[in-house]
DNA sequence: TGTACATCAGTGAACGCGCGTTCACTGATGTAC
DNA sequence: TGTACATCAGTGAACGCGCGTTCACTGATGTAC
């Protein structure tokens, strides 16, 4: 691909380029000089797009929350078609986002960077957090309020058992994967569900 | 603390600098440089106990799995008193261990170096796993046949959700924290284990 | 339509730094006599 | 108990490397006239 002096969107094109180093080789794995290179650039040219390395990161990380927030909303779907279904779809969503995106995932939860020293990472973390907690209240209103645990609690236990099954089972780092990162998910929601009397025993 | 020329116990002295490093700045702040500098050694003195960087990286981690083994072996307790008590305390050593071996535990899950590419982490690891195998064996024993899930899988669960509380809520990296690690992890697997069907929906 | 000029995205060379690793060496330790 | 010597853990200097970052520059682009 010919390119004139200007890039014309090289910006975009460096994100591009720290996500496919990232996915192939880890959060470790990304440079800045390295994605210049890719982005087939000089590394000085990073910095009229970027104030450096970790900026370039967290745009990357804060592109990956955005990703992540609209698929878990879109997954909630307000609750629909029912309360439990909706949950269901989410914690289904947040693994389908760590498989399809793992670039952004790692850039998300692996690279060390912390939300809060970097302006707009953190809101945009709070909002995917948001989603899957009002997932929860909306499910948890089907319970007696005598046995109702807080929906903060379990949008919790769910967002573990993910990023837990994620970092474990989708990659090779838990050792041998006795099972698809997908039906363990679906499995282990399903067990704490019932749990929660939410599901009969039968199911 | 003075010494001579010779150091006494240096390797052991530079797997605990690199414990400090790594609990103190994370996997990424570990140098090999840096773990001499803080035995008060020459970096080049390292390569008389460790083939490289990655070696003594490798060590840590093996001590790491080795104590995570027996305080999960301790924990279990051949399934005394019972075997629902020795699961849950299993669960809960987990994320003891993180809490007070924090070196270790992101040296073996964070820092980004393969089991079997160093020989005796696969294995170590793998006595880990089967510990929490054997706990979710006998645990599983309780269930009539035609409702029991395999051992492996439940373990396979527990482990991911201990993780995942670990990573997301005893460090700072999900943001606010809504619950201590503790709590979540004991609620957590609560409400799995009612969903087996091993606590009553009383409990 | 053509020319002068301002803008500013990207260049290329250079920097200081800390990294992991190597090598010939040195000097403390422990053993043989 | 004292001396000669082998061992080998640690030194110190050096290496090549890739990193993030800076700086004065250059040349493509688009606008004003």
């Amino acid at each position: 691909m010919k390119r004139g002096y200007h890039h014309g969107n090289l910006r975009q094109a460096l994100v591009e380029a720290a996500l496919d180093l990232i996915a192939e080789k880890g959060p470790q794995g990304f440079t800045l000089s390295e994605a210049a290179k890719a982005a087939d650039v000089t590394p000085a040219a990073v910095y009229r797009h970027f104030a450096g390395r970790d900026d370039l990161l967290a745009e990357v990380a804060r592109q990956g929350f955005d990703i992540f927030a609209a698929l878990l909303e879109y997954a909630y779907d307000e609750g629909r078609p029912s309360a439990l279904a909706a949950f269901e779809a989410t914690g289904r969503a947040y693994l389908a986002f760590a498989r399809k995106y793992p670039g952004h995932y790692q850039a998300m939860f692996e690279s060390g960077l912390q939300p809060g020293q970097h302006a707009g990472l953190a809101s945009v973390a709070a909002k995917a957090r948001g989603t899957m907690d009002r997932a929860a209240e909306t499910l948890v209103r089907g319970l007696p309020e005598s046995r109702r645990p807080p929906a903060s609690m379990i949008s919790a236990h769910v967002w573990a058992l993910s990023h837990g099954v994620v970092e474990l089972f989708l990659r090779g780092n838990g050792g041998p994967q006795p099972w698809p990162a997908e039906d363990l998910l679906e499995t282990g929601i399903g067990i704490y569900l019932r749990g929660l009397g939410l599901l009969s025993p039968d199911h």
